[in-house]
DNA sequence: CTAGGGTTAG
């Protein structure tokens, strides 16, 4: 049955594995079950992929019904599971319930606060899984890193990289120089995330000409970012082949350089010659890069015309575009579409109210005000961490 | 032969 299960993961079709787990696990006789642990961990992995956090609960109980609570590889899938659903409290919980822990589930757990927003309760862990002499490898490392470049830690990140570097025996794997290249990049030092990518010569991957090329945009570089993007299509470096991030890296640049058309055309040339379809982050630049020109008209048409429905996050962009601009008219439209999606989005309000107010609409701006005190307010950011920062490296 | 790693607009 395992066999079978492993198949279907594979493939995706996870409602087969339940169906069939469900069945199996009916039919059983007895303590004659053909369930075992790694039926559990397929199972498992399942529920994840399709975000049921109902059933791993479920499936939970089942495994102390059964009595593979004990078996660490178990007790990790919990943890990722978990961890995959946003449950982080419960991924912890089972973390705290193993007898022994390997570098695998202090990954685990460590990954489960960086996926879940919480970068620095990710380093503190870091520090306490070397406290207990559990040496990392280079996925607890890949991930650590992530965290710094979460944080914009480059003290930190730069401590890892050290550590990585001067430890006999460590290896130094492709996924590993991309999330440096990533730290560096995030954390502000441009140059030395570009030093290490000019050392890997022809080792890079699509993931690292892309995290490079996004940062050299964050930083302003539009140009370097553009000739990197033209030059890993090039012969020289083999048939490289951009994916849909390495484009919204491209998008971003041309957003900061003003590069209305050729940023269109990006757009373009990624469906037709790569066959990537655009997501709404690669719209949401180009309606950016269309506002920041002052285009606002034009963006307008170009969400208006999208191929895919418009977020409100997209919209917002348009908005605050209008008030900062003083585009009163177009604002108030963007605005009755904010009303339809996010209706009780107040800062919607208050934005629309800054830009009557710039334009001395006073009697207009008295109305949204007016408006949003029948409306309930969402705060738009709600979660401040408050856990003591990371200072220190253990070594 | 069972568990962990990614680069993503504002």
């Amino acid at each position: 049955m395992n066999a079978i299960l492993k198949g279907h993961v594979k493939s995706k079709s996870t409602n087969k594995v339940l169906l069939l787990f469900r069945n199996t696990w009916r039919r059983r006789r007895g303590d004659d079950c053909s369930i075992d642990s790694s039926t559990v961990l397929l199972v498992l992995k399942a529920c994840m992929m399709r975000s049921c956090e109902e059933e791993i609960k479920h499936v939970h109980t089942l495994v102390l019904k059964l009595g593979f609570h004990c078996i660490i590889f178990v007790q990790t899938m919990l943890v990722n599971a978990y961890s995959g659903v946003g449950l982080v409290n419960d991924a912890h919980k089972v973390f705290d319930e193993m007898r022994e822990r390997n570098v695998v589930c202090w990954t685990g757990l460590i990954s489960a606060y960086v996926d879940n927003g919480r970068p620095s309760r990710a380093l503190k862990l870091f520090r306490d899984m070397q406290m207990e002499n559990v040496e990392p490898d280079s996925v607890t490392v890949t991930v650590a890193l992530c965290a710094c470049a979460d944080l914009g830690a480059l003290e930190m990140g730069e401590w890892i990289h050290s550590y990585v570097r001067h430890k006999r025996g460590f290896k130094m794997d492709l996924q590993l120089k991309n999330a440096v290249i990533n730290m560096y990049a995030k954390c502000g030092d441009i140059g030395a995330a570009r030093r290490m990518f000019d050392d890997m010569g022809g080792s890079r991957n699509v993931t690292t000409w892309t995290s490079m090329i996004v940062g050299h945009a964050l930083h302003g570089q539009a140009e370097e970012a553009l000739r990197l993007f033209e030059e890993m299509r090039s012969r020289k470096h083999g048939v490289m082949v951009p994916n849909d991030v390495t484009y919204i890296g491209v998008l971003m640049a041309c957003s900061h350089a003003g590069l209305v058309e050729e940023g269109r055309r990006h757009l373009e040339s990624m469906s037709k010659v790569y066959g990537l379809s655009p997501r709404m982050a690669h719209y949401g630049c180009m309606v950016d890069l269309l506002c920041r020109r002052g285009q606002l008209n034009d963006a307008y048409q170009f969400v208006v015309h999208m191929p895919i429905r418009a977020n409100a996050v997209v919209w917002r962009t348009l908005l605050g575009a209008c008030s900062l601009q003083g585009n009163i008219q177009l604002g108030a439209k963007v605005r009755r579409q904010l009303l339809e999606l996010e209706p009780d989005h107040a800062r919607d309000n208050v934005t629309m109210s800054n830009a009557y107010a710039a334009a001395c609409m006073w009697d207009a701006k008295e109305n949204v005000r007016a408006q949003m005190k029948h409306t309930r307010k969402v705060p738009g950011c709600s979660s401040i961490e408050l856990e003591s920062s990371v200072h220190e490296f253990v070594s």
